[in-house]
DNA sequence: CTTAAACTGAACCATTTGGTTCAGTATTGT
DNA sequence: ACAATACTGAACCAAATGGTTCAGTTTAAG
């Protein structure tokens, strides 16, 4: 089975790891140059990269070559997709509670 | 670096994987048992218990052992950390939109 | 022109993850 | 009582993940 993946597959797994996260919080402050990025973490400009290309593939970044530097931009539109995923699934939670009796 | 995980940590994680998802869209539709949840999987039962134990850990189902079955639910108010999150990032990606001239 | 800064690609590595099988235990059906 | 069903725990395994270092390349600054 080669099973191609899915935009939300990409941004769920994209999600599930916490450095990325903060990467998504601290460009919603603003973009940010993948140096900036790393720095916080201390982690290498490498490792660094590897994340925020997670990101792009998953829609959740659009990045741009600006001179020497990486430009990093949190893409908009980007949470439509699992939102709407996740929406959908929490009314299905609702209706459980809801026929558990509970008024 | 311990890094104990928090609850929003663990619910992404569990997310993350196509299999759980599809677990949670079964639940969706009402109870079922480990080996109901196995079966259009073609995976053993082991291999679905530790899906459903992830999920339960993650606070997205609950399960409850009743005679030699065990009956998983879809827990209510599973998606309300994430939800958040969500949220709360989907406003700084709006602004980035608006800031961007259009309008 | 020369150096420094910022990124990039390749190779490598340890740990985690998503599965398996095998050998039980507990419940239910005949 | 006996057999079948449903789960469970332990041990194992291959592949994916999250990092690293090292050796470039490109752009900016002196």
């Amino acid at each position: 089975m080669v099973q191609f993946k899915t935009p939300v597959d990409r941004a769920f797994a994209a999600l599930a790891d916490p450095t990325r996260r903060a990467v998504l919080e601290r460009l919603g402050a603003g973009h940010a140059t993948i140096s900036e990025l790393a720095e916080p973490f201390g982690m290498s400009l490498t490792g660094m990269k590897k994340h925020v290309l997670v990101l792009e593939e998953a829609n959740l970044v659009i990045t741009e070559k600006v001179g020497r530097a990486r430009k990093c931009v949190l893409a908009p539109y980007a949470f439509e997709g699992i939102s709407m995923w996740l929406q959908r699934l929490d009314r299905f939670a609702q209706v459980v509670q809801r026929t558990k009796g509970a008024r």
